[in-house]
DNA sequence: CAAACAAGTTTGCAATGCAAACAGATAATT
DNA sequence: AATTATCTGTTTGCATTGCAAACTTGTTTG
């Protein structure tokens, strides 16, 4: 019942999201639908493979690198427990 | 259209859904309520307050001091606006 | 070949959540 | 009446972490 303080943060919430809804993005296409810098990007995509909510496939288009990302199970499940229990801290106010 | 990370905090985001539909709360409910420590709710509580999203009023119960809390207006409208901002978020999911 | 560009990663700092220690007052115990 | 425990909060210290800037590895362009 804990909120999951993994996807909780804002910037990778947008990311399993956008995730959630294009089964896979890559790292540009993150990077200017998100508009957060190259760095941070990096780092909340790190904090969300080591939790295994997402796997990385590294490619080269042409001669230039591409990684991309695609949610795995425990991702989605996560992601959808995660918005159960905030409804149900949403429910809270509702003692009135 | 950025989450407001003062009501983000899951502990707060609780103290914040108890007191909008609790006209008031005090100290010692939300402690039980909630089971933070006295430290923590005391943190939690400040920032809060600093925030202008909930007014305190310190009175005694017979002899013991009883701390009180209750939302602001601002601390309405704040967190009414917090929901609407997570909801447009749940909505990046809709791009399949 | 040097300078700019591209795609990520690593580093350093400032902010902050959490637990434990502290404070100040009243009530209970011996 | 002195010590011990309780109650209500506050303050302090540490470990984590989000963010911006610097760095790395490689490619393209002049």
């Amino acid at each position: 019942m804990e909120i999951d303080r993994i996807i909780h943060e804002p910037a990778r919430l947008r990311i399993m999201m956008i995730l959630s809804g294009l089964e896979q993005a890559d790292f540009n296409f993150l990077l200017t639908t998100l508009s957060l810098t190259r760095g941070n990007l990096s780092r909340h995509m790190e904090k969300l493979e080591s939790a295994a909510y997402l796997k990385v496939k590294k490619s080269f288009k042409g001669k230039i690198p591409n990684t991309s990302y695609q949610l795995t199970q425990k991702g989605s499940k996560s992601l959808a427990q995660y918005w159960e229990n905030l409804d149900s801290v949403r429910q809270l106010g509702n003692s009135r």
